[in-house]
DNA sequence: CGCGTTCGTTAGAAGTTATAACCAGTCGTT
DNA sequence: AACGACTGGTTATAACTTCTAACGAACGCG
């Protein structure tokens, strides 16, 4: 993968068996949640018994927020990917939900129930914003933005307060398009991947595309 | 309250104490999430000692769907009540968002991440739906709705999988349009409450508010 | 009045996170 | 080559958690 070369070999072991590690607890927390994460468990499950994964993570805290800002990284790269120049919102908003799908709860670990004390770091908003602006890019390229009925408050709001789209160019309807677009099919996942569609008879998948219709066309 | 008068002293006295639990349950899920309520707090809290309280639960889960039913309660109650039959869409709109600001953490009880496991009992899907019919009905009954663009194919496959509409009469617009607005208020919400909107600058009600509008108008 | 149900207690098992103390192996430096 | 520091792993312990079991006391119904 990378270029391993002027790594001493303490610091190549090191990384790795972080690696694996977290490879672990993403397995733990796909199958019970985060909740159901244990340190513990992790260590016995790899031979090694207990506080011996506390030379390589300060706690269950520390892994957790290591976990979000790899799944949060992992999230940009995808949306980075599919907001390559020609593409259309569409082709994001898909990969938005394929990535969705591809893990749960890695989803809900970015966008389910915060923990009231919590405050990410800042390289974490970092990636969080780094999201935004190509979605920005998206919504300010996709020109067939015209003919989507426009709403003067919001815009006008919108454009007062663009504090959020640090120092991207893109016009107030723009903004409103990018928001949009992202707290809709926001909605249509969160309720899709927590299940409260299940039971209903009708196709989720449907509903996204629908919306996604609407944005884009 | 209510007429409390054929109930053995035990049973008004058994009551009084779950009640008791369910308010000191709410008041740690509010300051610490769900994952920071502990059954043993809470009884140290009421001045006894541990394992007093599987007198009246039958553990952790147990309360912790009792509050999920209560929460579900709570919102069909204030839904319904919104829903009364001269208003509008927007007025159940307000009132979902203000029953979730009330209570950022209920809101999540519901809403948030679900845990991998959990099935919920049947009276509370009970609940849910009748939050549903509810939606169905104002979205029926607000007639104002003609002017919003259509969508075939969506209507199409609702009108097919209506089993969720359990024998509603609303015409497929209206179905769309209950779901929509559902996912859209549910999107900007979710966001908002879990703070994903905090340093952006703009308003999240001004948004909750547009796409009220475009809902209704 | 008595007897049974209910309530609350303490004790204990099986977990968890996390710290402290200790021991061994590795690695760099002298 | 040998010494010393640093790293990685171990066990022991503390302070939690949920939850079961066994016991005693109090309440209330017949």
């Amino acid at each position: 993968m990378t270029v391993a070369g002027k790594e001493t070999p303490r610091e190549r072991y090191r990384a790795q068996l972080r690696a694996e590690v977290k490879e672990r607890a993403w397995e733990q927390i796909a199958a019970a949640g985060a909740p159901g994460l244990s340190l513990n468990a992790i260590a016995k499950q790899m031979g090694m018994s207990g506080p011996a994964l506390y030379r390589y993570f300060a706690g269950r805290d520390e892994l957790i927020t290591e976990l979000i800002r790899d799944a949060y990284r992992s999230l940009a790269d995808t949306v980075r990917a599919a907001a390559v120049p020609g593409a259309d919102l569409a082709r994001l908003g898909r990969a938005l939900r394929t990535w969705a799908l591809e893990d749960p709860q890695r989803y809900f670990l970015l966008y389910g129930t915060p923990v009231p004390g919590y405050h990410a770091p800042e390289d974490i908003t970092e990636i969080a914003s780094e999201i935004m602006e190509c979605l920005l890019d998206a919504a300010q390229a996709d020109g067939a933005a015209a003919d989507t009925p426009t709403d003067a408050p919001l815009e006008a709001h919108l454009a007062e307060h663009r504090r959020w789209a640090a120092g991207h160019p893109a016009p107030p309807p723009a903004l409103r398009r990018a928001l949009l677009f992202w707290t809709r099919l926001q909605g249509v996942l969160s309720l899709e991947l927590a299940g409260h569609f299940t039971g209903m008879g009708f196709d989720p998948e449907e509903l996204y595309e629908s919306e996604l219709r609407h944005l884009t066309r």
